[in-house]
RNA sequence: GCGGCUUUGGUGAAGUGGUUAACACACUGGAUUGUGGCUCCAGCAUGCAUGGGUUCGACCCCCAUAAGUCGCCCCA
Protein backbone atom coordinates (compact mmCIF):
# COMPACT_ATOMS: atom_id res chain seq x y z
CA UNK A 1 0.00 0.00 0.00
CA UNK A 2 2.61 2.51 1.09
CA UNK A 3 4.88 1.45 -1.72
CA UNK A 4 2.19 1.54 -4.39
CA UNK A 5 1.18 4.60 -6.34
CA UNK A 6 -2.60 5.13 -6.35
CA UNK A 7 -4.53 3.10 -8.89
CA UNK A 8 -4.45 4.59 -12.35
CA UNK A 9 -1.33 6.68 -11.73
CA UNK A 10 2.16 5.96 -12.91
CA UNK A 11 5.67 7.12 -12.21
CA UNK A 12 7.53 8.41 -15.22
CA UNK A 13 10.96 6.96 -14.56
CA UNK A 14 14.33 8.20 -15.82
CA UNK A 15 14.41 5.65 -18.61
CA UNK A 16 11.21 6.98 -20.16
CA UNK A 17 11.54 10.65 -19.35
CA UNK A 18 13.56 11.04 -22.53
CA UNK A 19 10.54 9.96 -24.57
CA UNK A 20 8.30 12.46 -22.82
CA UNK A 21 10.76 15.27 -23.39
CA UNK A 22 11.08 14.26 -27.00
CA UNK A 23 7.33 14.45 -27.54
CA UNK A 24 7.03 17.70 -25.63
CA UNK A 25 9.78 19.21 -27.72
CA UNK A 26 7.88 18.32 -30.89
CA UNK A 27 4.80 19.94 -29.42
CA UNK A 28 6.62 23.17 -28.67
CA UNK A 29 8.21 23.26 -32.11
CA UNK A 30 4.94 22.79 -33.93
CA UNK A 31 2.97 25.18 -31.77
CA UNK A 32 5.59 27.84 -32.32
CA UNK A 33 5.38 27.33 -36.08
CA UNK A 34 1.59 27.62 -36.00
CA UNK A 35 1.67 30.61 -33.66
CA UNK A 36 0.20 29.06 -30.53
CA UNK A 37 1.44 30.20 -27.14
CA UNK A 38 1.65 28.12 -24.01
CA UNK A 39 -0.71 28.63 -21.12
CA UNK A 40 -0.58 26.92 -17.74
CA UNK A 41 -3.72 26.85 -15.68
CA UNK A 42 -4.31 25.43 -12.19
CA UNK A 43 -4.68 21.69 -11.76
CA UNK A 44 -7.91 22.28 -9.86
CA UNK A 45 -10.79 24.67 -10.35
CA UNK A 46 -14.14 25.46 -8.80
CA UNK A 47 -16.32 22.44 -9.43
CA UNK A 48 -18.94 24.70 -10.93
CA UNK A 49 -16.62 25.57 -13.81
CA UNK A 50 -16.78 22.03 -15.13
CA UNK A 51 -20.50 21.66 -14.52
CA UNK A 52 -21.04 24.73 -16.66
CA UNK A 53 -18.30 24.16 -19.17
CA UNK A 54 -18.47 20.45 -19.86
CA UNK A 55 -22.13 20.06 -19.11
CA UNK A 56 -24.30 18.26 -16.58
CA UNK A 57 -25.35 14.89 -17.83
CA UNK A 58 -22.04 14.07 -19.46
CA UNK A 59 -20.20 11.03 -18.15
CA UNK A 60 -17.13 13.06 -17.39
CA UNK A 61 -19.01 15.36 -15.05
CA UNK A 62 -21.45 12.85 -13.61
CA UNK A 63 -19.20 9.94 -12.82
CA UNK A 64 -15.56 10.68 -13.43
CA UNK A 65 -14.55 13.81 -11.56
CA UNK A 66 -12.20 14.02 -8.61
CA UNK A 67 -14.26 16.44 -6.56
CA UNK A 68 -13.65 17.33 -2.95
CA UNK A 69 -14.33 20.01 -0.41
CA UNK A 70 -11.32 21.98 0.70
CA UNK A 71 -10.68 23.23 4.20
CA UNK A 72 -12.50 26.44 3.44
CA UNK A 73 -15.65 24.56 2.52
CA UNK A 74 -15.31 25.19 -1.23
CA UNK A 75 -16.04 22.45 -3.70
CA UNK A 76 -13.09 22.06 -6.02
CA UNK A 77 -12.30 19.53 -8.75
CA UNK A 78 -9.10 18.21 -10.25
CA UNK A 79 -9.35 19.24 -13.90
CA UNK A 80 -10.68 16.44 -16.11
CA UNK A 81 -9.74 18.41 -19.22
CA UNK A 82 -8.29 21.82 -19.94
CA UNK A 83 -10.67 23.62 -22.27
CA UNK A 84 -12.91 24.95 -19.53
CA UNK A 85 -9.90 26.27 -17.62
CA UNK A 86 -8.40 27.85 -20.71
CA UNK A 87 -11.64 29.64 -21.44
CA UNK A 88 -11.92 30.71 -17.82
CA UNK A 89 -8.38 32.11 -17.94
CA UNK A 90 -9.15 33.81 -21.25
CA UNK A 91 -12.12 35.60 -19.73
CA UNK A 92 -10.59 36.32 -16.34
CA UNK A 93 -7.42 37.80 -17.81
CA UNK A 94 -9.25 39.47 -20.68
CA UNK A 95 -6.96 37.89 -23.24
CA UNK A 96 -9.53 38.86 -25.87
CA UNK A 97 -8.24 42.37 -25.45
CA UNK A 98 -4.82 41.45 -26.82
CA UNK A 99 -5.95 40.44 -30.26
CA UNK A 100 -8.99 39.25 -32.14
CA UNK A 101 -7.74 35.68 -32.25
CA UNK A 102 -6.14 34.11 -29.20
CA UNK A 103 -4.13 30.96 -29.88
CA UNK A 104 -3.16 28.88 -26.89
CA UNK A 105 -1.71 25.48 -26.16
CA UNK A 106 -1.19 23.50 -22.99
CA UNK A 107 0.53 20.35 -21.78
CA UNK A 108 -0.35 18.84 -18.44
CA UNK A 109 -2.00 16.32 -16.14
CA UNK A 110 -5.72 15.69 -16.27
CA UNK A 111 -7.70 13.56 -13.84
CA UNK A 112 -10.62 11.27 -14.44
CA UNK A 113 -11.94 8.55 -12.16
CA UNK A 114 -12.29 5.72 -14.65
CA UNK A 115 -11.44 2.07 -14.55
CA UNK A 116 -7.80 2.01 -15.63
CA UNK A 117 -6.68 0.21 -18.73
CA UNK A 118 -3.71 0.56 -21.06
CA UNK A 119 -4.14 4.05 -22.51
CA UNK A 120 -6.60 5.09 -19.85
CA UNK A 121 -5.18 6.45 -16.63
CA UNK A 122 -6.76 8.29 -13.76
CA UNK A 123 -4.01 10.83 -13.99
CA UNK A 124 -3.10 11.24 -17.64
CA UNK A 125 -1.46 13.87 -19.77
CA UNK A 126 -2.89 15.90 -22.55
CA UNK A 127 -1.52 18.30 -25.05
CA UNK A 128 -4.21 20.56 -26.41
CA UNK A 129 -4.74 23.65 -28.44
CA UNK A 130 -7.45 26.32 -28.34
CA UNK A 131 -8.10 29.07 -30.87
CA UNK A 132 -10.49 31.62 -29.42
CA UNK A 133 -12.22 34.43 -31.27
CA UNK A 134 -12.54 33.39 -34.90
CA UNK A 135 -15.43 31.70 -36.69
CA UNK A 136 -13.71 31.18 -40.02
CA UNK A 137 -13.48 27.51 -41.07
CA UNK A 138 -9.81 28.09 -41.83
CA UNK A 139 -9.19 27.93 -38.10
CA UNK A 140 -10.92 24.56 -37.87
CA UNK A 141 -8.67 23.37 -40.67
CA UNK A 142 -5.58 24.84 -39.05
CA UNK A 143 -6.28 23.05 -35.80
CA UNK A 144 -6.79 19.73 -37.53
CA UNK A 145 -3.65 20.24 -39.58
CA UNK A 146 -1.71 21.04 -36.45
CA UNK A 147 -2.90 17.82 -34.84
CA UNK A 148 -2.01 15.78 -37.90
CA UNK A 149 1.31 17.52 -38.31
CA UNK A 150 2.19 16.80 -34.71
CA UNK A 151 1.47 13.09 -35.03
CA UNK A 152 3.19 12.85 -38.37
CA UNK A 153 6.28 14.65 -37.15
CA UNK A 154 6.69 11.81 -34.69
CA UNK A 155 6.66 9.40 -37.59
CA UNK A 156 3.31 7.80 -36.76
CA UNK A 157 1.60 5.89 -39.53
CA UNK A 158 -1.84 4.40 -40.06
CA UNK A 159 -3.73 7.20 -38.38
CA UNK A 160 -7.33 7.72 -39.35
CA UNK A 161 -8.92 11.13 -39.31
CA UNK A 162 -12.69 11.16 -38.94
CA UNK A 163 -14.72 14.26 -39.50
CA UNK A 164 -18.26 15.33 -38.83
CA UNK A 165 -20.37 18.36 -38.10
CA UNK A 166 -22.68 18.29 -35.12
CA UNK A 167 -24.57 21.42 -36.11
CA UNK A 168 -25.36 24.47 -34.06
CA UNK A 169 -28.20 25.68 -31.83
CA UNK A 170 -30.22 26.61 -34.85
CA UNK A 171 -30.12 23.24 -36.58
CA UNK A 172 -29.38 20.68 -33.91
CA UNK A 173 -32.79 20.83 -32.22
CA UNK A 174 -34.44 19.99 -35.51
CA UNK A 175 -32.09 17.08 -35.98
CA UNK A 176 -32.72 15.82 -32.49
CA UNK A 177 -36.37 15.88 -33.23
CA UNK A 178 -35.92 14.07 -36.52
CA UNK A 179 -33.94 11.39 -34.73
CA UNK A 180 -36.51 10.96 -32.01
CA UNK A 181 -39.26 10.65 -34.56
CA UNK A 182 -37.23 8.09 -36.41
CA UNK A 183 -36.37 6.00 -33.37
CA UNK A 184 -39.71 6.26 -31.57
CA UNK A 185 -41.25 3.27 -33.39
CA UNK A 186 -38.11 1.24 -32.58
CA UNK A 187 -37.82 2.34 -28.98
CA UNK A 188 -38.45 -1.16 -27.66
CA UNK A 189 -35.75 -2.65 -29.86
CA UNK A 190 -33.04 -0.35 -28.53
CA UNK A 191 -30.60 -1.42 -25.84
CA UNK A 192 -31.09 -0.24 -22.28
CA UNK A 193 -28.54 2.53 -22.55
CA UNK A 194 -30.12 3.86 -25.68
CA UNK A 195 -33.58 3.93 -24.15
CA UNK A 196 -32.11 6.36 -21.62
CA UNK A 197 -30.35 8.29 -24.34
CA UNK A 198 -33.54 8.67 -26.31
CA UNK A 199 -34.70 11.64 -24.31
CA UNK A 200 -31.45 13.00 -23.01
CA UNK A 201 -29.10 12.81 -25.97
CA UNK A 202 -30.53 10.95 -28.95
CA UNK A 203 -27.39 11.75 -30.94
CA UNK A 204 -25.47 9.26 -28.90
CA UNK A 205 -27.75 6.43 -30.03
CA UNK A 206 -25.96 6.65 -33.37
CA UNK A 207 -22.73 5.92 -31.62
CA UNK A 208 -24.03 2.83 -29.81
CA UNK A 209 -22.16 -0.37 -30.54
CA UNK A 210 -24.78 -2.67 -29.13
CA UNK A 211 -27.38 -1.39 -31.54
CA UNK A 212 -25.05 -0.71 -34.43
CA UNK A 213 -26.07 -3.75 -36.44
CA UNK A 214 -29.80 -3.39 -36.06
CA UNK A 215 -31.56 -2.88 -39.35
CA UNK A 216 -33.27 0.40 -38.59
CA UNK A 217 -29.93 2.06 -37.71
CA UNK A 218 -28.81 2.30 -41.30
CA UNK A 219 -31.81 4.38 -42.26
CA UNK A 220 -31.49 6.90 -39.44
CA UNK A 221 -31.38 10.50 -40.58
CA UNK A 222 -27.87 11.88 -40.89
CA UNK A 223 -27.01 15.15 -39.28
CA UNK A 224 -25.20 16.25 -42.36
CA UNK A 225 -28.55 16.16 -44.16
CA UNK A 226 -30.13 18.35 -41.50
CA UNK A 227 -27.53 21.10 -41.14
CA UNK A 228 -28.61 24.69 -41.54
CA UNK A 229 -27.16 26.63 -44.46
CA UNK A 230 -24.49 28.25 -42.35
CA UNK A 231 -23.32 24.97 -40.83
CA UNK A 232 -23.35 23.17 -44.13
CA UNK A 233 -21.34 25.92 -45.79
CA UNK A 234 -18.88 25.91 -42.89
CA UNK A 235 -18.49 22.14 -43.03
CA UNK A 236 -17.88 22.17 -46.76
CA UNK A 237 -15.24 24.85 -46.34
CA UNK A 238 -13.40 22.83 -43.73
CA UNK A 239 -13.42 19.81 -45.99
CA UNK A 240 -12.15 21.65 -49.00
CA UNK A 241 -9.38 23.32 -47.02
CA UNK A 242 -8.25 19.95 -45.71
CA UNK A 243 -8.38 18.43 -49.14
CA UNK A 244 -6.34 21.28 -50.52
CA UNK A 245 -3.80 20.72 -47.79
CA UNK A 246 -3.53 17.12 -48.89
CA UNK A 247 -4.97 15.63 -45.73
CA UNK A 248 -7.06 12.50 -46.06
CA UNK A 249 -10.13 12.17 -43.92
CA UNK A 250 -13.25 10.13 -43.65
CA UNK A 251 -16.70 11.53 -43.07
CA UNK A 252 -18.31 9.84 -40.13
CA UNK A 253 -21.88 10.96 -39.58
CA UNK A 254 -21.94 8.96 -36.36
CA UNK A 255 -19.04 10.77 -34.77
CA UNK A 256 -20.47 12.53 -31.75
CA UNK A 257 -18.39 14.14 -29.08
CA UNK A 258 -19.17 13.43 -25.47
CA UNK A 259 -18.79 16.93 -24.17
CA UNK A 260 -21.75 19.26 -24.50
CA UNK A 261 -19.89 22.27 -25.73
CA UNK A 262 -19.14 21.12 -29.26
CA UNK A 263 -20.78 22.76 -32.29
CA UNK A 264 -20.20 22.39 -36.01
CA UNK A 265 -16.87 20.68 -36.67
CA UNK A 266 -16.08 17.53 -34.68
CA UNK A 267 -13.10 15.34 -35.41
CA UNK A 268 -11.18 12.43 -34.05
CA UNK A 269 -7.87 10.81 -34.91
CA UNK A 270 -7.57 7.11 -34.26
CA UNK A 271 -4.76 4.63 -34.21
CA UNK A 272 -6.58 1.31 -34.37
CA UNK A 273 -3.88 -0.97 -32.91
CA UNK A 274 -4.38 0.68 -29.53
CA UNK A 275 -7.57 -1.33 -29.18
CA UNK A 276 -10.36 -0.06 -27.00
CA UNK A 277 -8.58 3.22 -26.29
CA UNK A 278 -7.62 4.06 -29.82
CA UNK A 279 -8.66 7.72 -29.97
CA UNK A 280 -5.36 9.54 -29.97
CA UNK A 281 -6.76 13.01 -30.50
CA UNK A 282 -10.15 14.62 -30.62
CA UNK A 283 -11.69 18.02 -30.75
CA UNK A 284 -13.85 20.44 -32.62
CA UNK A 285 -15.56 23.77 -32.57
CA UNK A 286 -17.32 25.12 -29.49
CA UNK A 287 -18.90 28.39 -30.46
CA UNK A 288 -21.30 28.46 -27.54
CA UNK A 289 -18.98 27.77 -24.63
CA UNK A 290 -17.51 31.19 -24.00
CA UNK A 291 -20.91 32.82 -23.85
CA UNK A 292 -22.15 30.00 -21.66
CA UNK A 293 -19.40 30.85 -19.23
CA UNK A 294 -20.32 34.48 -19.06
CA UNK A 295 -18.28 36.05 -21.85
CA UNK A 296 -19.41 37.75 -24.99
CA UNK A 297 -20.47 35.36 -27.74
CA UNK A 298 -17.12 34.19 -29.08
CA UNK A 299 -16.43 31.41 -31.56
CA UNK A 300 -13.65 28.95 -30.76
CA UNK A 301 -12.06 25.65 -31.86
CA UNK A 302 -9.71 23.25 -30.14
CA UNK A 303 -8.50 19.73 -29.72
CA UNK A 304 -6.65 17.58 -27.23
CA UNK A 305 -4.43 14.55 -27.55
CA UNK A 306 -3.63 11.96 -24.92
CA UNK A 307 0.12 11.77 -24.51
CA UNK A 308 0.13 8.29 -22.96
CA UNK A 309 -1.69 7.06 -26.06
CA UNK A 310 0.73 8.84 -28.34
CA UNK A 311 3.64 7.25 -26.49
CA UNK A 312 1.96 3.85 -26.69
CA UNK A 313 1.57 4.26 -30.44
CA UNK A 314 5.20 5.36 -30.78
CA UNK A 315 6.28 2.31 -28.84
CA UNK A 316 4.20 -0.01 -31.02
CA UNK A 317 5.75 1.45 -34.13
CA UNK A 318 9.28 1.43 -32.73
CA UNK A 319 9.60 5.18 -32.98
CA UNK A 320 10.82 6.05 -29.51
CA UNK A 321 14.15 7.87 -29.50
CA UNK A 322 17.31 6.15 -28.33
CA UNK A 323 17.79 6.43 -24.61
CA UNK A 324 21.50 5.93 -24.85
CA UNK A 325 23.47 7.65 -22.17
CA UNK A 326 26.21 9.99 -23.15
CA UNK A 327 29.09 10.98 -20.97
CA UNK A 328 32.16 12.89 -22.01
CA UNK A 329 34.46 11.82 -19.23
CA UNK A 330 34.67 9.28 -16.44
CA UNK A 331 37.31 9.90 -13.81
CA UNK A 332 38.91 6.73 -12.48
CA UNK A 333 40.60 7.27 -9.12
CA UNK A 334 43.11 4.69 -7.90
CA UNK A 335 43.65 4.50 -4.19
CA UNK A 336 42.90 6.71 -1.27
CA UNK A 337 45.35 9.42 -2.24
CA UNK A 338 43.74 9.92 -5.63
CA UNK A 339 40.26 10.60 -4.30
CA UNK A 340 40.60 14.30 -3.69
CA UNK A 341 42.54 15.20 -6.83
CA UNK A 342 40.03 13.12 -8.81
CA UNK A 343 37.12 14.95 -7.27
CA UNK A 344 38.76 18.27 -8.03
CA UNK A 345 39.34 17.20 -11.63
CA UNK A 346 35.73 16.07 -11.89
CA UNK A 347 34.49 19.52 -10.96
CA UNK A 348 36.90 21.18 -13.38
CA UNK A 349 35.56 19.03 -16.21
CA UNK A 350 32.00 19.93 -15.29
CA UNK A 351 32.95 23.55 -14.99
CA UNK A 352 34.19 23.39 -18.56
CA UNK A 353 30.75 22.26 -19.68
CA UNK A 354 31.54 18.57 -20.00
CA UNK A 355 29.44 15.69 -18.75
CA UNK A 356 31.63 14.02 -16.17
CA UNK A 357 31.17 11.20 -13.66
CA UNK A 358 33.21 9.25 -11.15
CA UNK A 359 32.78 6.42 -8.70
CA UNK A 360 32.63 7.22 -4.99
CA UNK A 361 32.75 3.71 -3.58
CA UNK A 362 36.50 3.22 -3.89
CA UNK A 363 36.08 0.22 -6.17
CA UNK A 364 38.71 -1.63 -8.11
CA UNK A 365 40.00 -0.13 -11.29
CA UNK A 366 38.33 -2.82 -13.30
CA UNK A 367 35.00 -2.04 -11.73
CA UNK A 368 35.47 1.64 -12.43
CA UNK A 369 36.33 0.97 -16.06
CA UNK A 370 33.19 -1.11 -16.31
CA UNK A 371 31.15 1.76 -14.97
CA UNK A 372 32.78 4.10 -17.44
CA UNK A 373 31.78 1.77 -20.24
CA UNK A 374 28.23 1.47 -19.00
CA UNK A 375 27.89 5.22 -18.64
CA UNK A 376 28.77 5.56 -22.30
CA UNK A 377 31.86 7.58 -21.45
CA UNK A 378 33.90 8.78 -24.40
CA UNK A 379 37.03 9.13 -22.27
CA UNK A 380 38.29 7.56 -19.09
CA UNK A 381 40.65 9.74 -17.07
CA UNK A 382 42.83 7.53 -14.94
CA UNK A 383 44.40 9.10 -11.91
CA UNK A 384 46.85 7.05 -9.86
CA UNK A 385 50.00 7.66 -7.86
CA UNK A 386 52.23 8.12 -10.88
CA UNK A 387 49.93 10.59 -12.55
CA UNK A 388 49.49 12.64 -9.42
CA UNK A 389 53.25 12.92 -9.06
CA UNK A 390 53.55 14.08 -12.63
CA UNK A 391 50.55 16.36 -12.46
CA UNK A 392 48.99 14.40 -15.31
CA UNK A 393 46.24 11.90 -16.13
CA UNK A 394 46.09 8.84 -18.31
CA UNK A 395 43.55 9.79 -20.95
CA UNK A 396 41.90 6.78 -22.51
CA UNK A 397 39.74 7.02 -25.56
CA UNK A 398 37.11 4.38 -24.86
CA UNK A 399 36.05 4.02 -28.47
CA UNK A 400 39.48 3.64 -29.97
CA UNK A 401 40.96 1.88 -26.96
CA UNK A 402 44.01 4.13 -27.12
CA UNK A 403 45.54 6.00 -24.25
CA UNK A 404 48.20 8.59 -23.57
CA UNK A 405 49.43 10.53 -20.63
CA UNK A 406 48.30 14.14 -20.71
CA UNK A 407 49.16 16.94 -18.36
CA UNK A 408 46.33 18.21 -16.17
CA UNK A 409 46.43 21.60 -17.87
CA UNK A 410 45.70 20.07 -21.24
CA UNK A 411 43.10 17.35 -20.55
CA UNK A 412 40.09 19.56 -20.97
CA UNK A 413 41.31 20.90 -24.28
CA UNK A 414 42.13 17.39 -25.44
CA UNK A 415 38.65 16.14 -24.58
CA UNK A 416 36.85 19.15 -25.96
CA UNK A 417 38.62 18.98 -29.28
CA UNK A 418 38.11 15.24 -29.68
CA UNK A 419 34.63 14.54 -28.41
C1' G B 1 -19.52 1.22 -13.29
C1' C B 2 -19.99 -4.20 -15.77
C1' G B 3 -17.74 -9.02 -17.64
C1' G B 4 -13.19 -12.13 -18.83
C1' C B 5 -7.96 -13.20 -17.99
C1' U B 6 -3.45 -12.56 -15.22
C1' U B 7 -0.16 -11.77 -10.70
C1' U B 8 6.66 -16.36 -8.99
C1' G B 9 13.62 -12.52 -7.57
C1' G B 10 15.84 -6.02 -10.20
C1' U B 11 13.87 -8.00 -15.30
C1' G B 12 12.04 -12.10 -18.72
C1' A B 13 10.26 -16.31 -16.89
C1' A B 14 10.16 -22.50 -15.81
C1' G B 15 7.90 -25.28 -11.99
C1' U B 16 5.53 -29.34 -8.24
C1' G B 17 0.06 -30.77 -2.84
C1' G B 18 5.49 -32.68 0.71
C1' U B 19 13.01 -32.57 2.42
C1' U B 20 17.82 -27.47 -1.79
C1' A B 21 11.84 -22.79 -6.26
C1' A B 22 14.92 -24.31 -12.97
C1' C B 23 17.14 -21.30 -16.78
C1' A B 24 18.43 -16.54 -18.87
C1' C B 25 19.44 -11.29 -18.54
C1' A B 26 20.80 -7.55 -15.13
C1' C B 27 23.64 -6.64 -10.79
C1' U B 28 28.11 -7.62 -7.37
C1' G B 29 32.87 -9.90 -6.85
C1' G B 30 36.86 -12.77 -8.96
C1' A B 31 40.02 -15.12 -13.15
C1' U B 32 48.34 -11.43 -12.76
C1' U B 33 50.80 -6.41 -10.30
C1' G B 34 46.78 -0.22 -12.50
C1' U B 35 42.49 -0.72 -17.62
C1' G B 36 35.70 -1.53 -19.94
C1' G B 37 32.72 -3.89 -23.91
C1' C B 38 34.21 -11.04 -25.36
C1' U B 39 35.00 -15.61 -22.37
C1' C B 40 35.09 -18.44 -17.69
C1' C B 41 33.94 -18.93 -12.27
C1' A B 42 31.21 -17.48 -7.91
C1' G B 43 27.31 -14.75 -5.28
C1' C B 44 22.33 -13.05 -5.76
C1' A B 45 13.85 -15.20 -4.11
C1' U B 46 13.91 -18.40 4.36
C1' G B 47 10.12 -16.83 -0.56
C1' C B 48 6.16 -17.49 -5.18
C1' A B 49 0.58 -9.97 -5.07
C1' U B 50 -1.97 -9.40 0.04
C1' G B 51 -5.32 -11.52 3.77
C1' G B 52 -8.06 -15.61 5.20
C1' G B 53 -9.48 -20.87 4.69
C1' U B 54 -9.04 -26.39 3.29
C1' U B 55 -5.04 -29.99 4.49
C1' C B 56 -0.70 -33.81 8.58
C1' G B 57 1.56 -30.29 4.91
C1' A B 58 0.33 -25.33 -0.18
C1' C B 59 3.67 -21.22 -4.39
C1' C B 60 0.58 -24.94 -6.57
C1' C B 61 -6.91 -26.25 -4.04
C1' C B 62 -10.99 -22.60 -2.22
C1' C B 63 -12.67 -17.51 -0.84
C1' A B 64 -11.88 -12.34 -0.39
C1' U B 65 -9.00 -7.99 -1.40
C1' A B 66 -5.52 -5.31 -4.40
C1' A B 67 -3.03 -4.26 -8.81
C1' G B 68 -2.38 -5.08 -14.02
C1' U B 69 -4.59 -6.39 -18.57
C1' C B 70 -8.56 -7.41 -22.54
C1' G B 71 -13.49 -6.11 -23.90
C1' C B 72 -17.95 -3.00 -22.72
C1' C B 73 -18.93 1.91 -21.26
C1' C B 74 -16.53 6.56 -21.75
C1' C B 75 -12.91 9.39 -23.87
C1' A B 76 -7.55 11.74 -25.01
Amino acid sequence: MLTNAPRGTKDILPDSVGSWNYVEQKIRDICARFGYEEIRTPMFEHTELFHRGIGEGTDVVDKEMYTFTDRGGRSVTLRPENTASAVRAYLQNKLYGDSALTKLFYIGSMFRYDRPQAGRMREFHQFGVEALGEANPAVDAEIILLAMEFLKSLGLKDLKLSLNSVGCPSCRPAYRQALQEYFRPHLEELCGDCKDRFERSPLRILDCKADADKEFMAGAPKITDCLCDECREHFEQVQSLLTEAGVEFELDPRLVRGLDYYTKTAFEIKYAPLGAQSAVAGGGRYDGLIEEMGGNPTPAVGFATGLERVLLALEKQGLLPDARKQTDAFVVALGEAAQKPAFRLLQQLRGAGLTALMDYAGRSMKAQMKQAGKAGARFALILGEDEIKENAVMLKDMEKSQQQKVSLDEVIDQITSNR
